[in-house]
DNA sequence: TAATGTATGTTATACTATAACAAGTCAAGA
DNA sequence: TCTTGACTTGTTATAGTATAACATACATTA
């Protein structure tokens, strides 16, 4: 899909250290709640988090493929929606594209946001979104389930760059 | 599409004259902004003001082609390319959608309230959400151009039809 | 009227996603 | 142990969404 620098968060930092702790996150998650964390779903959050940045369907279908693992694209979308499902990953409908989870267990909705030069995706905390819009949602007498929400524009790095 | 009722605000109202309005609105906006409010770009809003729901561009696609216009998918991706981009329209990601707008000519960043249920898709004011957002971003030194806020759940008339 | 920019039509194709069925795996109870 | 049933994976096929690229037409202004 796209070729972007990674950053989840627009920072550096230990990405083994912080992609080996999701892992060892979802494994526990998995134990506790009598999840199947099989093969291909574990690699399949594998390679989101190596990524580390959002990732197309079909570019999880190639890794995967190329790994011995079924190369149709149902085998991909499943895995994918085990993992959005069990709040391991999101799904990114701006870029219909999916990401790990930085913060897997903890309850959050996550605002995304996508920055349209580079195409890099951090996990903003959005605590204070969602309560808003809770709050214009129980206006209309609406119950919310699920949330996205993704803002797009430009990520600090691409900031200075565009202002050069 | 879908075979939603309509409902853009979950409440009954006099919806002729809301089209016609918003039609008004579109008008004036285009004369003030020098914009060409073509047949076909025209057309393209009066259905979805018509339809009172989110459609998908291929059932835009093909009351236009019903009515004349060009038949292929990028006669009425570009009319509604054009009407997001004019702010007379929004598109719903999570349906592959496309929803008339309701407050055309405002700045508004809305927020849509889409019932898993029928499909009603309400625009709600959120600006206390694209505020809570806005803060979430440039905390992390993020400048946000664009946004969007998608909730899925139960719409009030669906709450009560489930309860029973 | 010529030049330019914009809009539309059309062909072709790329990309994204799911339905439906077959086959294999695993765990729990008979 | 065997069997049953739930779940997972594999595979085929197809549905649905979106855009690139080029040709033609239209409008505005120099």
């Amino acid at each position: 899909m796209q070729d972007a620098p990674d950053s989840r968060a627009f920072a550096l930092h230990d990405h083994a250290h912080c992609a080996g702790d999701m892992m060892a996150r979802a494994e526990a998650l998995s134990r506790d709640k009598g999840l199947r964390l099989t093969p291909v779903r574990r690699r399949t959050l594998e390679i989101l988090l190596e990524a580390h940045r959002a990732l197309g369907a079909y570019d999880v279908l190639n890794r995967l493929s190329a790994e011995g693992y079924g190369n149709q694209p149902p085998v991909a979308y499943r895995a994918l929606e085990f993992l959005v499902e069990q709040g391991l990953a999101h799904r990114i409908r701006r870029l219909n594209a999916f990401t790990a989870c930085m913060h897997p267990g903890e309850v959050h909705a996550p605002a995304f946001l996508i920055c349209r030069l580079c195409d890099a995706v951090a996990e903003a905390p959005a605590a204070p979104v969602r309560a808003a819009l809770d709050r214009a949602a129980s206006d209309l007498g609406f119950a919310i389930e699920r949330s996205n929400i993704e803002a797009l524009g430009l990520c600090p790095a691409c900031q200075t760059g565009a202002a050069a």
